[in-house]
DNA sequence: GTCTATATTTGGATAGAC
DNA sequence: GTCTATCCAAATATAGAC
């Protein structure tokens, strides 16, 4: 359909180069039909060359799709360590990392769905690595409610389980979010981070913590915009 | 590898109906690989027939997809109907909504794995109809959350996300849950009911309620075992 | 770097015998 | 109800000219 070259006229008032175009395309296919719902003569059209040239960049299909991964994962991890290294205490950590993650799922949300469902498309070398770097990011949230747990800030009863519900519920943001709804990103992030300080009874001197009281460096709450 | 008909035998001693092993087959391999990645012959192949006598069950690929989808999308509407009409109060009904779902989630992750993952490959015109079940089932939440806010029960900013946020939450557990843990399920279900709760911050004359003071009717705890 | 043309495999689905 | 054999479209990827 040319959507892709015509689309980047429009935008830009030149053509960009097929690379960045071919990329584009296979992270909008791949969220909205699938990676293996995707054939690569429909990448190829959406950034407006022919397979032949689209080989010329990509060795196979599968690369674009850990090309997407990789851009989700560690860019996500990379925050979370700054925020660990930046942050002192457990519910602000915690809050910071929610901040970032929802509004970081909320502007990659083609990348974010992909990453999400489609690791069972992967080859099993390459899935054991996304694997691995995925359970890196989890394991600092982990470590992070457990560690207010440890020191009596936040209140649960698993700190395991319940890290791991509330990644699955900030990353379903990229599954629904819509540019055009009344919240503005930031305020959406803050009230993940608050319905998160909730559900982990996060208080200080026997009185909860809400997200707005918190006072948190700018790029901890990920408004940095270098994705 | 034909893993469908000796499993059969090994747990009945006979062979069971073709029907029900393509229906087991396609629903393990379609959460496995995907619907897109499953070819026809594998279904077949793990049902122990070939692909003419699946055709003579099946008029499509699509179809199997589509009964596991009802199979998934039904009876969670009809429980939660169940729960609002036998169940009064907001935190009691949060409560049976969560742990069923939960329980539910956890006792069907192949279905409701496949259910929440592959609506995108489904047909545009019955895709329609899939999504339009899911908002009836969603609807019961938003409305749920949104009397308990009404009724001063909840303390949250907006409900139709809260709603959101809970559900994804719920969801996630078809995807991380494994039987062999410490948990049973009524205790894990119990627990994500726990983490709801305070996270929509019930409470009853100014005490935060908890999932195990709350007395519900064991039906609405979804422990009734006919699925 | 991009093209036309094509090799090769696999996909869903069917025909017709038993 | 199940089989063997097969149709035909679509898949990924490549060859070789410009």
């Amino acid at each position: 359909m040319r959507a892709g070259r015509s689309e980047t006229l429009r935008r830009t008032g030149r053509v960009r180069p097929a690379d960045g175009r071919i990329r584009d395309a296979s992270v909008r296919l791949f969220a909205q039909k699938g990676f293996q719902g995707t054939g690569i003569r429909e990448i190829a059209a959406e950034a407006g060359v022919t397979t032949a040239a689209l080989y010329h960049y990509v060795d196979t299909k599968e690369e674009l799709l850990l090309d997407i991964m990789y851009g989700v994962l560690d860019p996500l991890a990379a925050a979370a360590r700054r925020i660990v290294n930046e942050v002192d205490r457990p519910e602000a950590r915690l809050s910071a990392l929610v901040e970032h993650h929802v509004w970081f799922h909320a502007t990659n949300q083609l990348a974010t769905v992909v990453t999400d469902t489609e690791i069972r498309s992967l080859g099993s070398e390459v899935r054991a690595d996304v694997i691995a770097r995925r359970d890196v990011y989890e394991a600092i949230w982990r470590s992070v409610v457990a560690d207010g747990v440890a020191d009596g800030t936040f209140r649960v009863d698993d700190p395991r389980i319940t890290a791991i519900a509330i990644l699955q519920m900030c990353t379903g943001v990229a599954h629904w979010y819509r540019p055009t709804g009344p919240l503005t990103l930031t305020r959406l992030s803050r009230r993940y981070a608050d319905l998160v300080l909730s559900m982990v009874r996060a208080a200080r001197g026997g009185v909860p913590v809400r997200a707005d009281t918190l006072e948190l460096p700018s790029p901890a709450r990920g408004l940095d915009a270098h994705v």
